[in-house]
DNA sequence: ACCTGAACACCGTTCAAGT
DNA sequence: ACCTGAACACCGTTCAAGT
């Protein structure tokens, strides 16, 4: 009784790959994933870093996990809804699962074995479109069309130097300060577009993925 | 004489900040980005990791000047061409850049500070647009999807687990084997597609690119 | 079956000391 | 002005030893 209270409250529950992953995370999360090491993840824990790997054969499979977990909370396309539908509710969804797990788009290009979280995803997609009246050629082009924007759209959203949503107007003002010379359309679209009140990049999120949908609409109904 | 013959080639010419910056550049490529340390590159310039910090700050640094110098790499949009064949170019241009060093994509998440090669850039991507007729908030709108597409691309480019190119037949094969019940949809894109000869995943870039392409032609025309 | 302590070969970075 | 050796506080991972 007394032991168990000098320990962490997330060591009283059994450990499991699971938990493990689910912890590295939550960290990832906090902390960035830089801060991930083996031994921070067990400190985490109330555990010695040696105890993971009990769990988890490697750092490399652990990320592995990670990035399958996030694509797990990605919601899957129904059967009952149109193809269109189907299509902006996921990339509506991994928009969101992605900005809020930024580190696992950075992840993705080095891992390279797709967990099965992933796979049952790519395969709901797949259906969706072929139920939806697209070929298997042009099921792959939508599909990659489609997720490209969707990964891409969140890379730069990792990417920007202020944070997401509204622009802190001292920043970029600061940038452009000295740079209106040298760089005046960005300028231009800065000052006239990106520091206007209410901006949010975000927003350009529908229009990308409206103008995609539309052009597979197309493509699907006269195939080239 | 005889000193100098005993150190690598590399280490005759003095060292510098863009020497650094392009010997990290050579080494994450050859090596992978987690074989990049400060002493490792430091050994390939035949000096101590420790000479590094005279030319660099810190390894962030060094890690910002590595993606602006992939970046100055992509083709920038000329002024004389009309604005879709200039981004049409370009696009395909950074295809084969960041194919090149698969590493900037990753890279590209946890960099924030971007570098004048990307500044200047973007520069003449928006210029490019504003003198073809886009207003500044289509621009903008056009900016942002075309670059999603570009990087999300080569994002999932790196991420394949084959090389690129041609699907090694035997590792799809030995994963449907045991997923074709699991995963009916993604089998069947495999098979019929995927493996068949003569796929590359590179020819689903020219399919999203002119459907992107075209619906900007459309929105810079009309409107919303 | 699970956890741990000590150890190994690495990291990034500092700082005083050399030239 | 540039380079270095030693040191510090970290890494991932192994292995024999504990329970």
């Amino acid at each position: 009784m007394a032991r168990r209270a000098e320990r962490p409250v997330e060591a009283r529950a059994r450990l499991s790959r699971e938990r493990v992953v689910r912890a590295a995370v939550a960290l990832a999360d906090e902390a960035g994933i830089e801060s991930l090491s083996m031994r921070r993840l067990g400190e985490a824990l109330g555990v010695e870093a040696m105890s993971l790997y009990n769990h988890v054969a490697n750092k490399g499979q652990l990320l592995d996990g990670m990035v399958d977990l996030v694509f797990s909370e990605i919601d899957t396309p129904a059967d009952d809804r149109d193809w269109k539908s189907a299509m902006r509710r996921r990339a509506i969804s991994a928009r969101g699962v992605l900005a809020r797990h930024p580190w696992a788009i950075g992840l993705m290009e080095s891992r390279t074995t797709p967990g099965p979280a992933t796979l049952r995803h790519h395969d709901a997609v797949i259906g969706c479109l072929r139920r939806g009246g697209f070929s298997v050629a042009m099921a792959a082009h939508a599909f990659s069309v489609l997720d490209s924007y969707i990964y891409g759209f969140a890379l730069q959203e990792a990417n920007l130097p202020f944070d997401s949503g509204e622009a802190t107007a001292e920043l970029a003002q600061a940038i452009l300060a000295q740079a209106a010379d040298d760089y005046p359309y960005l300028t231009e679209l800065t000052v006239e577009h990106v520091l206007q009140p209410g901006y949010d990049f975000g927003h350009e999120y529908a229009f990308g993925l409206e103008l995609i949908l539309t052009g597979l609409e197309h493509a699907r109904d006269e195939p080239a």
